[in-house]
RNA sequence: GGAUCCUUAGCUCAGUUGGUUCAGAGCAUCUGCCUUACAAGCAGAGGGUCGCUGGUUCGAAUCCAGCAGGGUCCACCA
């Protein structure tokens, strides 16, 4: 099973994305190189963020799930069975409000068609419309175990849905209670607290005079006049001079005329208002606290879709703001009304249908959440889950201190029916229930209620659980019962910081509570994808780039590098975004991203191009023609190279600990390119050319097979941030066999470290870069040899560089002298110790060099003076580590012997 | 109101236990090169009093306090 290798014979002389992508994606996916089984050795697991099933690929997603990716290959490479599990979630309110307006639009009504013919046309939906997600993380490259692909409301998770609440009941955490919740009448649904969003509108504040019994006015202030018709009380601050003596009294409600006990309550602002609180416990949450504790009356005046009912008494079945203004009308009419006074206050919507929240007492399920976050709390704060950046503990205590019980009935029907069924009751009496899987179960434990009850007497709720009542199970639901020992707790989960709460907590608190074990060892925290404005990425403002465009333009890798190398965790990713004018209409703003001009372009376009530099890096190599007779002259570019790699691969490991994907990313970048591998590394063993055979020189296969070796360890290092790119030259730089990939390629480890030659090294590469200066300014050409002499105590560093500094795309120097003494009439420079010249024969500018010298003695003096003066201090000395302090001393000398190196050069001018 | 993070080059940001290679990177800018892998490139250059004011320390971009400005989360708002 599977296909072979798609290996390409020509190659082009620029790098094309489209060219290779979707053929290694293919190529993985036909030998399943991405499944993962139970096996000996360690798991690395990951879960991925399930999208919402009928969600479509934005760029939050790309950098959630290219992390994702970079860790499952990493570990895949790393001889982990790495698995990462993908999915989608049934997102209960979001997908009923799309097959909602679906079916709205073919002239059908939710109400009409019930339950079960809804539900229908929602999966229909799903099967049309769902995974589409899924296969576009595909063209990302997303090394996903594609077998394992799972759906919140899939049967085998379903049913573990239902068997946790059943667990929950029966274990006295949930319960059903009449409570305030926050109504959405739109949706004419419950949502939770977190699901509410406060808006600042500019409202007013009504000041209504009430009249007392028994004589006087009191003046109350309010926003919403027409909950009046349900007020119950009058409170003031029994504190407060002007009203104690009130209380006790009672008031009239205008326009209801209703007689209402004055009430005192030290949760009156006195400063605010007129320091009088009309109180209404069915519609406002503070009151209805408020009512519980002075056992008032509740009277709720709102049917389901806030038009006024029958216990409002007046304006019955008109709209809460239609009434408004006629209440405020009647108001006037009374004389009650006195005054209305501009007011800024923040409003409640709905997160979904952006409907006015509309607190309601309703019957509804909830789970008592308080003993469930404990061990959730502890196991973040002593570490044993480790939030990358640790930061967001702070975050995570505090939501958990301030923690509510979760309402997780919705008023909906597409999710999981809550699974408890109702017994018959008479008129005013308690509703009976009992919790079951089934309704036969059911049976079994109503009959002990009631002996004689029939089967079909049983009715279940109507309403389906939250979303993430059944998201907080992921990472234990995506798997078998006997893959679950093995891959749980999962190793590392990638999201939003955003849904710390909504759903990173309530995994931990589930694991706890199921498998008394932590879902996951690590969570890595992305940030928000903003616009250059700084606002979210959103598909209500259009602000999202088109994600498929910019893989085309700049290929998947380039767009990869791009989002990577800008991720700090935690931290928002800035990209720049052109955004069309507002109000365009679809057809112009794809038009609009037809051409991404700008599109972060910039760092797209630096992944792409170090694409082309590896693909250019390649043609270099793979033209190279091996002598096997030839002797190796590259013994310290080996040598160095190796030590190089070492040394940066040791911090890049480093970094990975500790999640620091993009600074892993740019040490890669840096080693393979601007300071290692390409400009350097190839420079130093590029053969020259030979004129007479029209073509390069052969190379010997010492360097060659290092070259190539070493290649290749730079792609594994490369892969899991730029997986197509690298299997495409790891398969062509040596043989491979029809199934290999990368995939399992071996991940580097760090060799012996040896500062030594890298120390040297980069004094070389000094002393190149100040001889390549000296010929820009001078304007001597690039291959124009030069001689060099040098003054030093350690002409080893030079002899054994030699071969290099030689080099025509080196130096270009034609020979190297030791001497003891200035040499007259040569541009000069120092390189720490080691005093250099070129010998310019009267194409030295004296004065110019006069200044560069006198710069750079000026600097000299400085560090001198810092280093003495710190070395005079007694505390300094006494109180600094010694190598501190021993550092300063060879600072010093150095200063001072570069001070006289200066000033005799200044002085031989 | 509570919490929390941030302020470093023109822009976007690193800077890990206070000390070496600490004042960095990329982009942008400037100069010179179409040199047989690469102009999607090569070689060079300039650019910052690390928000401000104090403090701790032998020593502060780094720790502490205050101030100014910005972000984010939570709560309240009759």
């Amino acid at each position: 099973m599977g296909s072979s290798n798609p290996k390409t014979g020509e190659l082009a002389d620029k790098y094309e994305p489209s060219a290779i992508e979707g053929k290694w994606y293919q190529y993985w996916l036909d030998n399943k190189f991405f499944r993962s089984t139970p096996d000996e050795r360690e798991p690395y697991t990951v879960v991925i963020p399930p999208p919402n099933v009928t969600g479509v690929l934005h760029m939050g997603h790309i950098l959630n799930n290219t992390i994702q990716d970079v860790l499952i290959r990493k570990a895949r490479m790393e001889g982990k069975n790495a698995c990462w599990v993908p999915g989608t979630d049934h997102a209960s309110i979001a997908t009923e409000a799309k097959v909602v307006k679906m079916l709205r639009a073919q002239g059908i009504k939710k109400s009409d068609i019930g339950r079960e013919k809804f539900l229908e046309h929602a999966w229909e939906w799903k099967e049309k419309y769902g995974g589409i997600i899924l296969k576009q993380l595909q063209t990302l490259g997303a090394s996903c175990d594609w077998d394992r692909e799972a759906f919140t409301m899939d049967a085998e998770r379903s049913e573990q849905v239902i068997d946790m609440f059943i667990k929950l009941y029966n274990d006295g955490h949930i319960y059903r209670g009449l409570r305030m919740v926050n109504w959405d009448p739109e949706g004419k649904t419950t949502v939770s607290n977190e699901e509410v969003i406060y808006k600042e509108v500019d409202s007013k504040l009504y000041y209504i005079n009430y009249r007392v019994v028994g004589g006087g006015y009191v003046t109350i202030a309010t926003t919403r006049p027409e909950t009046l018709l349900g007020d119950t009380a009058v409170c003031v601050n029994p504190e407060d001079e002007r009203y104690k003596d009130l209380i006790g009294k009672t008031a009239i409600v205008p326009l209801v005329n209703r007689e209402v006990p004055i009430i005192g309550d030290k949760y009156v602002d006195t400063t605010f208002g007129t320091g009088c609180l009309k109180v209404t416990p069915a519609h406002d949450m503070n009151d209805y606290d408020l009512g519980k504790k002075h056992n008032l009356e509740v009277i709720d005046i709102f049917n389901e879709d806030a038009t006024l009912n029958a216990n409002a008494q007046i304006h019955i079945g008109k709209d809460r703001f239609v009434v408004r203004k006629e209440i405020i009308n009647d108001l006037k009419k009374a004389g009650c009304f006195i005054a209305e006074i501009p007011y800024k206050n923040k409003v409640g919507t709905s997160e979904r249908t952006g409907a006015i929240i509309e607190p309601r007492l309703s019957e509804q399920w909830f789970i008592a959440m308080k003993k469930l976050c404990e061990p959730a709390l502890e196991n973040v704060l002593n570490k044993n889950i480790e939030f990358h950046p640790a930061s967001f503990e702070n975050m995570y205590k505090s939501w958990i201190d301030n923690i509510q019980d979760w309402n997780i009935s919705r008023q909906l029907w597409w999710g999981h029916r809550i699974p408890a069924y109702y017994l018959p009751t008479k008129e005013g009496e308690e509703k009976q229930f009992v919790v079951a899987k089934s309704l036969e179960e059911a049976f079994e434990l109503a009959k002990a209620k009631d002996a004689n009850i029939k089967i079909e007497d049983l009715k279940q709720d109507e309403d389906v659980l939250d979303t993430w009542a059944s998201s907080w199970l992921w990472p234990i639901s995506v798997f078998d019962p006997e893959e679950l020992e093995y891959y749980y707790p999962t190793t590392t989960l990638v999201t939003g910081f955003d849904i710390i709460f909504f759903w990173v907590m309530r995994m931990i608190i589930a694991g706890y509570f199921l498998k008394d074990e932590k879902p996951f060892k690590h969570v890595y925290f992305t940030g928000m994808v903003r616009d250059q404005q700084r606002r979210k990425m959103s598909k209500s403002l259009g602000n999202s780039p088109d994600v498929f465009k910019l893989m085309d333009r700049y290929g998947t890798d380039g767009l990869r590098y791009a989002i990577l190398s800008s991720v700090a965790a935690g931290n928002d990713i800035m990209f720049d975004t052109p955004v069309p004018p507002d109000g365009s209409t679809d057809e112009q703003r794809a038009k609009f991203y037809e051409i991404p001009k700008n599109l972060d372009s910039k760092l797209c376009e630096t992944g792409q191009k170090f694409a082309n530099k590896i693909w250019q890096s390649y043609r270099l190599l793979s033209s190279w023609e091996v002598d096997e007779s030839l002797p190796n002259p590259n013994k310290v570019a080996l040598e160095w190279f190796e030590a190089i790699f070492n040394q940066e691969l040791a911090k890049i490991e480093r970094n990975f600990n500790e999640f620091r994907i993009s600074d892993a990313l740019t040490q890669v970048y840096s080693l393979f390119w601007h300071n290692g591998y390409c400009s350097w590394f190839l420079e130093m063993i590029k053969p020259d050319y030979d004129q007479a055979a029209g073509k390069a020189k052969p190379i010997d296969k010492a360097t060659y097979d290092f070259a190539i070796d070493y290649f290749e360890r730079l792609l594994n290092l490369l892969h899991p941030f730029m997986p197509f790119i690298t299997e495409e030259f790891w398969q062509r730089i040596k043989a491979r066999d029809e199934k290999e990939t990368i995939c399992f390629a071996p991940y580097p480890t760090p060799g012996e470290q040896n500062p030594q030659i890298v120390a040297e090294a980069e004094m070389i590469f000094e002393v190149i870069t100040s001889i390549r200066e000296i010929r820009t300014k001078k304007g001597i050409k690039k291959h124009d040899p030069l001689k060099l002499a040098v003054k030093t105590d350690s002409p080893d560093s030079f002899t054994k560089f030699a071969q290099i500094l030689q080099k025509q795309n080196m130096a270009a120097i034609s020979e190297i002298e030791f001497v003891e003494d200035k040499v007259a009439g040569a541009a000069s420079f120092v390189v720490r110790n080691h005093e250099c010249f070129i010998p310019l024969e009267g194409k030295i500018d004296v004065e110019q060099e006069r200044k560069k010298l006198e710069k750079e003695l000026e600097r000299q003096k400085r560090n001198l003076n810092t280093s003495s003066n710190k070395l005079k201090n007694d505390k300094f000395v006494n109180n600094a580590k010694p190598e501190i302090v021993n550092n300063e001393r060879k600072k010093l000398a150095d200063a001072e012997a570069q001070i006289k190196v200066l000033e005799e050069s200044l002085a031989s001018l």
